[in-house]
DNA sequence: GCGACTTTGTTCCTGCGTTCACAAGCGGTT
DNA sequence: AACCGCTTGTGAACGCAGGAACAAAGTCGC
Protein backbone atom coordinates (compact mmCIF):
# COMPACT_ATOMS: atom_id res chain seq x y z
CA UNK A 1 0.00 0.00 0.00
CA UNK A 2 1.50 3.03 -1.38
CA UNK A 3 0.85 6.19 0.36
CA UNK A 4 1.79 8.43 -2.63
CA UNK A 5 -1.07 7.57 -5.22
CA UNK A 6 -3.99 9.51 -3.92
CA UNK A 7 -5.74 10.02 -0.33
CA UNK A 8 -9.53 10.49 -0.67
CA UNK A 9 -10.20 14.10 0.57
CA UNK A 10 -12.43 12.79 3.50
CA UNK A 11 -9.73 11.27 4.61
CA UNK A 12 -7.56 13.92 4.41
CA UNK A 13 -10.36 15.82 6.51
CA UNK A 14 -10.06 13.22 9.19
CA UNK A 15 -6.80 12.47 9.52
CA UNK A 16 -6.37 16.38 10.34
CA UNK A 17 -8.42 15.83 13.03
CA UNK A 18 -6.64 12.94 14.53
CA UNK A 19 -3.59 14.31 14.71
CA UNK A 20 -4.74 17.09 16.59
CA UNK A 21 -6.36 14.82 19.10
CA UNK A 22 -3.47 12.50 18.71
CA UNK A 23 -1.09 16.07 20.06
CA UNK A 24 -3.57 16.17 23.36
CA UNK A 25 -2.86 12.29 24.44
CA UNK A 26 1.15 12.98 23.49
CA UNK A 27 1.18 15.82 25.61
CA UNK A 28 -0.80 14.04 28.78
CA UNK A 29 1.79 11.35 28.36
CA UNK A 30 -0.22 9.00 26.79
CA UNK A 31 2.04 5.88 25.42
CA UNK A 32 -0.34 3.98 22.96
CA UNK A 33 -3.97 4.34 21.83
CA UNK A 34 -6.72 1.76 20.72
CA UNK A 35 -8.41 2.68 17.50
CA UNK A 36 -11.68 2.44 19.54
CA UNK A 37 -10.73 4.76 21.76
CA UNK A 38 -9.39 7.45 19.31
CA UNK A 39 -12.59 7.46 17.17
CA UNK A 40 -14.18 8.01 20.08
CA UNK A 41 -11.82 11.12 20.84
CA UNK A 42 -12.35 12.14 16.94
CA UNK A 43 -16.28 11.18 16.68
CA UNK A 44 -16.22 9.02 14.18
CA UNK A 45 -16.35 5.01 13.77
CA UNK A 46 -13.46 2.95 14.58
CA UNK A 47 -13.60 0.70 11.30
CA UNK A 48 -13.43 3.67 9.49
CA UNK A 49 -10.17 4.99 11.40
CA UNK A 50 -8.82 2.35 10.81
CA UNK A 51 -9.16 2.61 6.81
CA UNK A 52 -7.98 6.14 7.03
CA UNK A 53 -4.63 5.06 8.57
CA UNK A 54 -4.32 2.53 6.13
CA UNK A 55 -3.74 4.66 3.59
CA UNK A 56 -0.29 5.74 5.45
CA UNK A 57 0.83 2.22 5.35
CA UNK A 58 1.25 0.00 8.54
CA UNK A 59 1.34 2.29 11.42
CA UNK A 60 -0.19 0.17 14.44
CA UNK A 61 0.69 -2.58 16.41
CA UNK A 62 -1.59 -5.52 16.56
CA UNK A 63 -3.32 -6.75 20.11
CA UNK A 64 -1.73 -2.85 21.18
CA UNK A 65 -2.77 -0.32 19.50
CA UNK A 66 -1.29 2.75 17.76
CA UNK A 67 1.96 4.74 18.94
CA UNK A 68 0.78 8.05 20.14
CA UNK A 69 3.94 10.09 19.15
CA UNK A 70 5.00 7.94 15.98
CA UNK A 71 1.28 7.89 14.58
CA UNK A 72 1.11 11.66 15.06
CA UNK A 73 4.61 12.28 13.38
CA UNK A 74 3.52 9.93 10.36
CA UNK A 75 0.35 11.99 10.04
CA UNK A 76 2.18 15.36 10.61
CA UNK A 77 4.07 14.10 7.61
CA UNK A 78 1.50 13.20 5.02
CA UNK A 79 -0.44 16.47 5.69
CA UNK A 80 3.33 18.08 4.88
CA UNK A 81 3.11 19.72 8.58
CA UNK A 82 6.54 19.75 8.37
CA UNK A 83 7.43 22.89 6.64
CA UNK A 84 5.36 25.69 7.58
CA UNK A 85 2.96 27.22 5.13
CA UNK A 86 2.54 30.91 4.94
CA UNK A 87 -0.61 32.32 4.12
CA UNK A 88 -1.65 36.09 3.56
CA UNK A 89 -5.41 37.16 4.76
CA UNK A 90 -7.22 39.75 2.70
CA UNK A 91 -10.33 41.58 4.31
CA UNK A 92 -9.83 42.27 7.98
CA UNK A 93 -12.92 42.96 8.91
CA UNK A 94 -14.68 41.07 11.88
CA UNK A 95 -14.14 37.94 10.86
CA UNK A 96 -10.77 38.90 9.51
CA UNK A 97 -9.50 40.11 12.34
CA UNK A 98 -10.77 37.46 14.81
CA UNK A 99 -8.98 34.49 12.22
CA UNK A 100 -5.78 36.63 12.11
CA UNK A 101 -5.63 36.84 15.71
CA UNK A 102 -6.85 33.40 15.95
CA UNK A 103 -3.81 31.21 18.04
CA UNK A 104 -5.04 27.94 17.06
CA UNK A 105 -3.08 28.28 13.42
CA UNK A 106 0.24 28.64 14.19
CA UNK A 107 1.01 25.66 16.21
CA UNK A 108 -0.43 23.89 13.32
CA UNK A 109 1.81 24.78 10.40
CA UNK A 110 0.03 27.61 9.52
CA UNK A 111 1.23 31.35 9.39
CA UNK A 112 -0.19 34.81 8.51
CA UNK A 113 3.00 36.71 6.67
CA UNK A 114 0.54 38.67 5.48
CA UNK A 115 -2.34 41.19 6.47
CA UNK A 116 -4.17 43.18 3.65
CA UNK A 117 -7.21 45.22 3.47
CA UNK A 118 -8.73 47.99 1.09
CA UNK A 119 -9.80 50.47 3.79
CA UNK A 120 -7.62 53.03 4.56
CA UNK A 121 -9.06 53.28 8.09
CA UNK A 122 -7.94 49.52 8.56
CA UNK A 123 -4.50 50.02 6.86
CA UNK A 124 -1.61 50.17 9.84
CA UNK A 125 -3.17 48.96 11.97
CA UNK A 126 -1.70 46.02 14.15
CA UNK A 127 -3.43 42.39 14.70
CA UNK A 128 -0.73 40.53 16.87
CA UNK A 129 2.67 41.10 16.06
CA UNK A 130 1.11 42.13 11.96
CA UNK A 131 0.55 45.30 10.35
CA UNK A 132 -2.47 45.85 8.16
CA UNK A 133 -1.23 46.31 4.69
CA UNK A 134 -3.07 48.34 1.30
CA UNK A 135 -3.72 45.68 -1.21
CA UNK A 136 -0.97 47.74 -3.59
CA UNK A 137 2.29 45.35 -1.51
CA UNK A 138 -0.12 42.56 -2.00
CA UNK A 139 2.03 41.03 -5.17
CA UNK A 140 4.89 41.69 -3.50
CA UNK A 141 4.16 40.52 -0.06
CA UNK A 142 3.31 37.41 -1.90
CA UNK A 143 6.14 36.79 -3.70
CA UNK A 144 8.68 38.02 -1.37
CA UNK A 145 7.17 34.94 1.07
CA UNK A 146 6.11 33.20 -1.15
CA UNK A 147 2.53 31.85 -0.09
CA UNK A 148 0.91 29.51 -1.38
CA UNK A 149 -2.38 30.00 0.65
CA UNK A 150 -4.66 32.87 0.27
CA UNK A 151 -7.51 33.02 2.40
CA UNK A 152 -10.43 35.64 1.59
CA UNK A 153 -12.71 37.29 4.34
CA UNK A 154 -13.58 40.21 1.78
CA UNK A 155 -17.44 41.07 1.45
CA UNK A 156 -18.80 38.59 -1.41
CA UNK A 157 -18.84 41.90 -4.32
CA UNK A 158 -14.78 41.84 -4.08
CA UNK A 159 -14.23 38.20 -3.49
CA UNK A 160 -13.79 37.46 -6.87
CA UNK A 161 -11.10 40.54 -7.65
CA UNK A 162 -9.52 39.09 -4.46
CA UNK A 163 -9.45 35.89 -5.99
CA UNK A 164 -7.58 36.91 -9.19
CA UNK A 165 -4.82 38.96 -7.88
CA UNK A 166 -4.12 36.12 -5.31
CA UNK A 167 -3.98 33.47 -8.06
CA UNK A 168 -1.99 35.65 -10.52
CA UNK A 169 0.45 36.53 -7.60
CA UNK A 170 1.32 32.81 -7.37
CA UNK A 171 -0.89 32.08 -4.51
CA UNK A 172 -1.92 27.80 -5.56
CA UNK A 173 -4.97 27.59 -2.18
CA UNK A 174 -7.87 29.77 -1.60
CA UNK A 175 -9.89 29.89 2.08
CA UNK A 176 -13.08 31.38 0.76
CA UNK A 177 -15.16 33.10 3.77
CA UNK A 178 -17.37 35.40 1.09
CA UNK A 179 -20.47 33.90 0.63
CA UNK A 180 -19.98 33.59 -3.34
CA UNK A 181 -18.79 30.57 -5.52
CA UNK A 182 -15.12 31.64 -6.66
CA UNK A 183 -13.76 30.61 -10.16
CA UNK A 184 -9.91 30.01 -10.54
CA UNK A 185 -7.60 28.41 -12.48
CA UNK A 186 -6.80 24.91 -12.79
CA UNK A 187 -4.32 24.04 -10.75
CA UNK A 188 -5.48 26.31 -7.86
CA UNK A 189 -7.49 24.52 -5.11
CA UNK A 190 -10.62 26.82 -3.61
CA UNK A 191 -12.58 25.97 -0.40
CA UNK A 192 -15.51 27.62 0.72
CA UNK A 193 -16.64 27.96 4.03
CA UNK A 194 -20.45 29.55 4.27
CA UNK A 195 -21.00 29.98 8.01
CA UNK A 196 -24.76 30.73 7.39
CA UNK A 197 -25.35 27.67 4.85
CA UNK A 198 -24.29 25.74 8.04
CA UNK A 199 -27.05 27.52 10.39
CA UNK A 200 -30.08 26.57 7.09
CA UNK A 201 -28.60 22.90 6.97
CA UNK A 202 -28.45 22.74 10.67
CA UNK A 203 -32.23 24.26 10.93
CA UNK A 204 -33.62 22.31 8.35
CA UNK A 205 -32.26 19.28 9.84
CA UNK A 206 -33.92 19.86 13.18
CA UNK A 207 -37.26 20.90 11.10
CA UNK A 208 -36.85 17.59 9.23
CA UNK A 209 -36.08 15.56 12.66
CA UNK A 210 -40.44 16.34 13.18
CA UNK A 211 -39.37 19.24 15.83
CA UNK A 212 -42.43 19.51 17.65
CA UNK A 213 -41.53 23.40 17.45
CA UNK A 214 -43.68 24.45 20.04
CA UNK A 215 -44.13 27.93 18.90
CA UNK A 216 -40.87 30.07 17.94
CA UNK A 217 -40.88 33.76 17.38
CA UNK A 218 -43.42 33.05 14.97
CA UNK A 219 -46.53 31.08 14.47
CA UNK A 220 -45.43 27.49 12.60
CA UNK A 221 -46.98 27.91 9.18
CA UNK A 222 -48.07 24.52 7.06
CA UNK A 223 -48.04 25.09 3.31
CA UNK A 224 -49.92 23.47 0.68
CA UNK B 1 -42.76 13.63 -5.46
CA UNK B 2 -43.43 14.57 -2.06
CA UNK B 3 -40.77 17.50 -0.07
CA UNK B 4 -41.30 15.89 3.22
CA UNK B 5 -39.68 12.38 2.87
CA UNK B 6 -36.00 13.37 2.89
CA UNK B 7 -33.88 15.96 1.20
CA UNK B 8 -30.30 15.26 0.97
CA UNK B 9 -27.94 16.70 3.15
CA UNK B 10 -25.72 17.85 0.33
CA UNK B 11 -28.81 18.67 -1.41
CA UNK B 12 -30.33 21.50 1.76
CA UNK B 13 -26.86 22.88 1.88
CA UNK B 14 -26.73 23.53 -2.33
CA UNK B 15 -30.67 24.56 -1.69
CA UNK B 16 -28.86 27.44 0.56
CA UNK B 17 -26.77 28.27 -1.81
CA UNK B 18 -29.45 28.77 -4.53
CA UNK B 19 -31.57 31.06 -2.17
CA UNK B 20 -28.96 33.11 -1.68
CA UNK B 21 -28.14 33.38 -5.80
CA UNK B 22 -31.97 33.63 -6.30
CA UNK B 23 -32.28 36.34 -4.02
CA UNK B 24 -29.38 38.96 -5.86
CA UNK B 25 -30.96 37.91 -8.74
CA UNK B 26 -34.84 39.23 -7.84
CA UNK B 27 -32.90 42.38 -6.15
CA UNK B 28 -31.62 42.90 -9.77
CA UNK B 29 -35.23 42.39 -11.04
CA UNK B 30 -34.20 39.44 -12.92
CA UNK B 31 -37.55 37.55 -14.11
CA UNK B 32 -36.42 34.32 -14.56
CA UNK B 33 -33.39 32.04 -14.74
CA UNK B 34 -32.46 28.65 -15.93
CA UNK B 35 -30.57 25.75 -14.60
CA UNK B 36 -27.69 26.42 -16.58
CA UNK B 37 -27.28 30.36 -15.37
CA UNK B 38 -28.10 29.44 -12.07
CA UNK B 39 -25.62 26.79 -12.21
CA UNK B 40 -22.50 28.68 -12.79
CA UNK B 41 -23.61 31.37 -10.30
CA UNK B 42 -23.71 28.59 -7.77
CA UNK B 43 -20.69 26.48 -8.96
CA UNK B 44 -22.50 23.16 -9.42
CA UNK B 45 -23.24 21.39 -12.54
CA UNK B 46 -26.63 22.24 -14.48
CA UNK B 47 -28.06 18.60 -13.85
CA UNK B 48 -27.31 18.53 -10.52
CA UNK B 49 -28.87 21.61 -9.60
CA UNK B 50 -32.17 20.69 -11.86
CA UNK B 51 -32.05 17.30 -9.49
CA UNK B 52 -31.56 19.21 -6.66
CA UNK B 53 -34.64 21.12 -7.54
CA UNK B 54 -36.61 18.34 -8.35
CA UNK B 55 -37.17 16.98 -4.70
CA UNK B 56 -39.52 20.42 -4.30
CA UNK B 57 -41.49 19.57 -6.72
CA UNK B 58 -41.89 20.83 -10.81
CA UNK B 59 -41.18 24.27 -9.87
CA UNK B 60 -40.30 26.04 -13.34
CA UNK B 61 -41.33 25.82 -16.97
CA UNK B 62 -40.00 24.46 -19.52
CA UNK B 63 -38.78 26.15 -22.59
CA UNK B 64 -38.34 28.93 -20.37
CA UNK B 65 -36.60 28.34 -16.85
CA UNK B 66 -37.62 28.93 -13.28
CA UNK B 67 -39.39 31.95 -11.78
CA UNK B 68 -37.00 34.01 -9.80
CA UNK B 69 -38.92 35.03 -7.42
CA UNK B 70 -41.43 32.07 -7.43
CA UNK B 71 -38.40 29.61 -6.88
CA UNK B 72 -36.92 32.15 -4.23
CA UNK B 73 -39.91 32.02 -2.17
CA UNK B 74 -40.10 27.97 -2.56
CA UNK B 75 -36.53 27.14 -1.15
CA UNK B 76 -36.92 29.42 1.33
CA UNK B 77 -40.36 27.73 2.74
CA UNK B 78 -38.48 24.63 2.44
CA UNK B 79 -35.82 25.62 4.76
CA UNK B 80 -38.08 26.82 7.52
CA UNK B 81 -37.00 29.77 6.93
CA UNK B 82 -40.60 31.55 7.03
CA UNK B 83 -40.30 31.96 10.82
CA UNK B 84 -36.84 33.24 11.86
CA UNK B 85 -34.53 31.01 14.13
CA UNK B 86 -33.49 32.31 17.75
CA UNK B 87 -29.98 31.67 18.31
CA UNK B 88 -27.82 32.10 21.24
CA UNK B 89 -23.62 32.59 20.80
CA UNK B 90 -21.61 31.01 23.53
CA UNK B 91 -17.91 32.71 23.64
CA UNK B 92 -17.43 36.15 22.61
CA UNK B 93 -13.97 35.94 21.56
CA UNK B 94 -11.99 36.41 18.63
CA UNK B 95 -14.09 34.47 16.76
CA UNK B 96 -17.31 35.24 19.09
CA UNK B 97 -17.44 38.82 18.57
CA UNK B 98 -16.87 38.80 14.98
CA UNK B 99 -20.16 36.29 14.62
CA UNK B 100 -22.16 38.50 16.58
CA UNK B 101 -21.19 41.43 14.75
CA UNK B 102 -21.78 39.47 11.51
CA UNK B 103 -24.69 41.07 9.19
CA UNK B 104 -24.94 38.27 7.11
CA UNK B 105 -27.36 36.35 9.68
CA UNK B 106 -29.99 38.50 10.53
CA UNK B 107 -31.54 39.22 6.82
CA UNK B 108 -31.40 35.02 6.55
CA UNK B 109 -33.80 34.58 8.70
CA UNK B 110 -31.20 34.09 11.83
CA UNK B 111 -30.92 36.48 14.77
CA UNK B 112 -29.04 36.18 17.95
CA UNK B 113 -31.13 36.59 21.21
CA UNK B 114 -28.35 36.36 23.60
CA UNK B 115 -24.82 36.48 23.67
CA UNK B 116 -22.75 34.99 26.81
CA UNK B 117 -19.43 34.61 27.92
CA UNK B 118 -17.64 33.08 31.30
CA UNK B 119 -15.34 35.94 31.21
CA UNK B 120 -16.36 39.18 33.73
CA UNK B 121 -14.11 41.71 31.73
CA UNK B 122 -16.53 40.44 28.33
CA UNK B 123 -19.72 40.37 30.38
CA UNK B 124 -21.55 44.03 29.97
CA UNK B 125 -19.92 44.64 26.72
CA UNK B 126 -22.49 45.59 23.60
CA UNK B 127 -21.82 44.12 20.33
CA UNK B 128 -24.39 45.70 18.43
CA UNK B 129 -27.48 45.86 20.41
CA UNK B 130 -27.30 43.27 22.85
CA UNK B 131 -24.96 42.82 25.94
CA UNK B 132 -22.74 40.19 26.76
CA UNK B 133 -24.17 37.97 29.53
CA UNK B 134 -22.63 36.10 32.28
CA UNK B 135 -22.86 32.15 32.15
CA UNK B 136 -25.33 32.06 34.61
CA UNK B 137 -28.28 33.66 32.87
CA UNK B 138 -28.12 31.64 30.01
CA UNK B 139 -30.65 28.93 30.81
CA UNK B 140 -33.13 31.54 31.35
CA UNK B 141 -32.38 33.32 28.46
CA UNK B 142 -33.18 30.15 26.29
CA UNK B 143 -36.04 28.83 27.93
CA UNK B 144 -37.53 32.76 27.73
CA UNK B 145 -36.86 33.11 23.81
CA UNK B 146 -37.26 29.62 23.24
CA UNK B 147 -34.17 29.52 21.20
CA UNK B 148 -33.53 26.38 19.06
CA UNK B 149 -30.04 26.78 17.57
CA UNK B 150 -26.96 27.37 20.13
CA UNK B 151 -23.66 28.12 18.45
CA UNK B 152 -19.91 27.30 20.76
CA UNK B 153 -16.78 29.78 20.17
CA UNK B 154 -15.38 29.13 23.03
CA UNK B 155 -11.82 27.39 24.12
CA UNK B 156 -11.77 23.38 23.20
CA UNK B 157 -11.79 22.50 27.21
CA UNK B 158 -15.18 24.30 27.95
CA UNK B 159 -17.05 23.56 24.69
CA UNK B 160 -18.51 19.95 25.87
CA UNK B 161 -19.68 21.28 29.51
CA UNK B 162 -21.40 24.61 27.18
CA UNK B 163 -22.80 22.20 24.92
CA UNK B 164 -24.25 20.39 27.58
CA UNK B 165 -25.87 23.32 29.13
CA UNK B 166 -27.11 24.58 25.84
CA UNK B 167 -28.56 21.01 25.51
CA UNK B 168 -30.12 20.59 28.58
CA UNK B 169 -32.13 24.22 28.32
CA UNK B 170 -33.94 23.18 25.17
CA UNK B 171 -31.37 23.96 22.57
CA UNK B 172 -31.95 21.35 19.58
CA UNK B 173 -29.00 22.33 17.17
CA UNK B 174 -25.39 23.54 17.92
CA UNK B 175 -23.34 24.93 15.63
CA UNK B 176 -19.38 23.79 16.92
CA UNK B 177 -16.26 26.04 16.10
CA UNK B 178 -14.40 24.71 19.05
CA UNK B 179 -11.90 21.82 17.76
CA UNK B 180 -13.47 19.20 19.70
CA UNK B 181 -15.87 16.51 18.65
CA UNK B 182 -18.84 16.91 20.96
CA UNK B 183 -21.36 14.35 21.98
CA UNK B 184 -25.17 15.32 22.37
CA UNK B 185 -28.16 13.49 23.03
CA UNK B 186 -29.87 11.82 20.08
CA UNK B 187 -32.23 14.56 18.70
CA UNK B 188 -29.92 17.04 19.02
CA UNK B 189 -28.16 17.81 15.40
CA UNK B 190 -24.44 19.14 15.79
CA UNK B 191 -22.51 20.57 12.80
CA UNK B 192 -18.55 21.40 12.87
CA UNK B 193 -16.89 23.85 11.61
CA UNK B 194 -12.91 23.60 11.94
CA UNK B 195 -10.77 26.25 10.56
CA UNK B 196 -7.58 24.38 10.54
CA UNK B 197 -8.87 21.53 9.42
CA UNK B 198 -9.59 23.53 6.04
CA UNK B 199 -6.30 24.82 5.93
CA UNK B 200 -4.85 21.52 6.31
CA UNK B 201 -6.76 19.82 3.57
CA UNK B 202 -6.19 22.74 1.67
CA UNK B 203 -2.66 22.54 1.92
CA UNK B 204 -2.37 18.60 1.54
CA UNK B 205 -4.75 19.10 -1.89
CA UNK B 206 -1.98 21.39 -2.88
CA UNK B 207 0.98 19.20 -2.06
CA UNK B 208 -0.50 16.22 -3.67
CA UNK B 209 -1.25 18.29 -7.02
CA UNK B 210 2.31 17.69 -7.64
CA UNK B 211 3.67 21.11 -5.78
CA UNK B 212 6.93 21.56 -6.72
CA UNK B 213 6.55 23.10 -3.61
CA UNK B 214 10.00 24.36 -3.04
CA UNK B 215 8.44 27.30 -0.98
CA UNK B 216 9.12 27.16 2.46
CA UNK B 217 8.38 30.01 4.74
CA UNK B 218 11.03 32.89 3.48
CA UNK B 219 14.10 33.27 5.44
CA UNK B 220 13.52 36.74 5.42
CA UNK B 221 10.60 36.58 7.38
CA UNK B 222 11.72 37.12 11.21
CA UNK B 223 8.59 36.35 13.06
CA UNK B 224 7.20 33.77 15.26
C1' DG C 1 -52.49 25.81 -36.69
C1' DC C 2 -48.28 23.48 -37.02
C1' DG C 3 -43.30 22.73 -36.58
C1' DA C 4 -39.14 23.23 -34.28
C1' DC C 5 -36.35 24.86 -30.61
C1' DT C 6 -35.46 25.44 -25.88
C1' DT C 7 -35.45 23.90 -21.28
C1' DT C 8 -37.08 21.16 -17.54
C1' DG C 9 -37.69 16.68 -15.13
C1' DT C 10 -36.32 12.02 -14.95
C1' DT C 11 -33.70 7.84 -15.47
C1' DC C 12 -29.64 5.22 -15.77
C1' DC C 13 -25.06 4.48 -14.71
C1' DT C 14 -20.58 5.06 -12.70
C1' DG C 15 -17.73 6.01 -8.78
C1' DC C 16 -16.93 7.11 -3.97
C1' DG C 17 -17.57 6.82 0.82
C1' DT C 18 -19.09 4.27 4.71
C1' DT C 19 -20.06 0.27 7.33
C1' DC C 20 -19.89 -4.40 8.68
C1' DA C 21 -17.47 -8.64 9.33
C1' DC C 22 -13.47 -11.70 9.17
C1' DA C 23 -8.63 -13.19 9.03
C1' DA C 24 -3.82 -12.16 10.52
C1' DG C 25 -0.58 -10.93 14.07
C1' DC C 26 1.26 -9.62 18.60
C1' DG C 27 1.58 -9.59 23.72
C1' DG C 28 0.76 -11.57 28.05
C1' DT C 29 0.16 -15.59 30.73
C1' DT C 30 0.61 -20.25 32.40
C1' DA D 1 6.88 -23.16 24.74
C1' DA D 2 2.09 -22.95 23.77
C1' DC D 3 -2.47 -20.92 24.50
C1' DC D 4 -5.69 -17.14 24.61
C1' DG D 5 -7.42 -12.58 24.27
C1' DC D 6 -7.01 -8.31 22.14
C1' DT D 7 -6.25 -5.24 18.26
C1' DT D 8 -5.01 -4.11 13.71
C1' DG D 9 -5.54 -4.42 8.75
C1' DT D 10 -8.18 -5.85 4.84
C1' DG D 11 -11.88 -7.51 1.95
C1' DA D 12 -16.75 -7.22 0.54
C1' DA D 13 -21.45 -5.31 0.51
C1' DC D 14 -24.48 -1.47 1.06
C1' DG D 15 -26.08 3.13 0.30
C1' DC D 16 -25.41 7.73 -1.52
C1' DA D 17 -23.86 11.41 -4.35
C1' DG D 18 -22.57 13.10 -9.03
C1' DG D 19 -22.79 13.19 -14.03
C1' DA D 20 -24.51 12.27 -18.49
C1' DA D 21 -28.04 11.18 -21.66
C1' DC D 22 -33.06 10.94 -22.88
C1' DA D 23 -37.98 11.99 -22.94
C1' DA D 24 -41.76 15.31 -21.88
C1' DA D 25 -43.60 19.85 -22.25
C1' DG D 26 -44.17 24.41 -23.25
C1' DT D 27 -43.19 28.52 -26.09
C1' DC D 28 -41.88 31.09 -30.11
C1' DG D 29 -41.94 31.68 -35.05
C1' DC D 30 -44.11 31.00 -39.44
Amino acid sequence: MQSRPRIPEATVARLAVYLRVLTGLADGGRGTVSSGELAAAAGVNPAGLRKDLSHLGPCGTRGVGYEVATLRDRIAAVLGMETAHACVLVGIGNLGSALAGYGGFGNRGFEFVGLFDASPNRVGQRIGDLPVRPMEELDAVVTETRATIGVIATPAEVAQPVCDRLTAAGVRSILNFAPVALSAPAGVGVRQVDLSVELQVLAFLDKQRGAPAPAELAPAGGMA
